[in-house]
DNA sequence: GTCTATAGGGGGATAGAC
DNA sequence: GTCTATCCCCCTATAGAC
């Protein structure tokens, strides 16, 4: 019972792990696999197609995002350290050897993905701005973000550019990352 | 002579759009060979390796930026102009059947390209935030644009964005990229 | 739950005829 | 330059033994 549990968690970890670093279509059953020490068909068991095991991931996702800004640790900090956590999830995504926002990578797939996916990947995007805009509104509210316009077309701004930053330094290094990063900072306090 | 030059513009311009459209893993000789009306092992004659036809493919690309951004009708246009020129090809990217930026497509396979598409892709990178670097310089000089620190972060984060956006507008629709170029704009001549 | 074995498809690439 | 035919590899997925 505690096994199917823990592999389980293992392939769902390791087909996360894949998708940001080689998208949905660039890893198989058979890599998840070897990095486990089974064999191809055991995965199978655990998830019956890849689109199955593709959209668990996606969902898990959403559900840890959720639970992470339903929690008090996050409710309750200033609009400004809510923003340098959300950056923060970008920061680890990128120190863990390069990987890419799991929805950029959908998004580049779109085409080739089947449509439960797409849907899990449209509410993974529409989740991730609607708690971006609230925060940008908020902390506009309390005198502390400085934007003209709208904070859903704001915060469609920082996250698009967030998803191309962690791609633009896989070409051109980490640097490009961290510049981008303190560039909307200045952007909103100044 | 005249349909050699033909037929491999036509395999480029295919490889091209099916890397927008799907990716570099995304596409094989075999749909490139249908909608030429040929078969698979023609394509071959023109192109030995699907490495050789990648990087053609973003090696035209370049020289096209390099045309494009040499030439007086660009070269000549006022610091805004210049930058709504910029803004409009990622437009007609979007609006070519929901295409995304090449870079960003390579950037996502980054892992899983051969070493030559990688320096092909960097390469490219490169050059787009020069450019858009110098722009950024040359319209603030001239009162213009205005954003505080260095062009280069904000050249960056400006394209990251571009490139973001083109993605998210697959799962959210193209309102999501026209807010992000409005935004980009309001913020840059506030 | 995991194994072996295998089916069935698609991919990149090559040889040799025309 | 393009064709047919083919090789070999990797992929997703399934059947049935253990």
């Amino acid at each position: 019972m505690i096994r199917n549990t823990n592999t389980q968690r293992a392939i769902l970890d390791l087909a996360e792990s894949f998708m940001q670093d080689k998208g949905f279509n660039g890893f198989s059953y058979a890599h998840i696999a070897a990095e486990l020490g089974v064999k191809n068909a055991a995965i199978h068991y655990h998830f019956p197609t890849k689109e199955v095991l593709g959209c668990a991931v996606i969902k898990r996702y959403r559900d840890r995002f959720q639970l992470w800004i339903n929690n008090a640790r996050v409710k309750d900090l200033s609009p400004q350290e809510k923003l340098d956590w959300f950056f923060s999830i970008y920061t680890n995504t990128r120190a863990d050897n390069g990987k890419v926002c799991l929805a950029g990578s959908l998004e580049i797939d779109f085409n080739s993905i089947p449509t439960s996916l797409r849907e899990q990947t449209e509410a993974l995007t529409s989740e991730l701005l609607t708690w971006l805009q609230a925060t940008l509104s908020e902390g506009r509210d309390a005198g502390v973000f400085h934007f003209n316009g709208d904070p859903v077309s704001k915060a469609a701004l920082i996250l698009s550019s967030l998803q191309g930053a962690l791609q633009m330094a896989r070409a051109l290094g980490t640097g490009k990352y961290y510049a981008v990063v303190e560039q909307h900072k200045q952007d909103l306090l100044a």
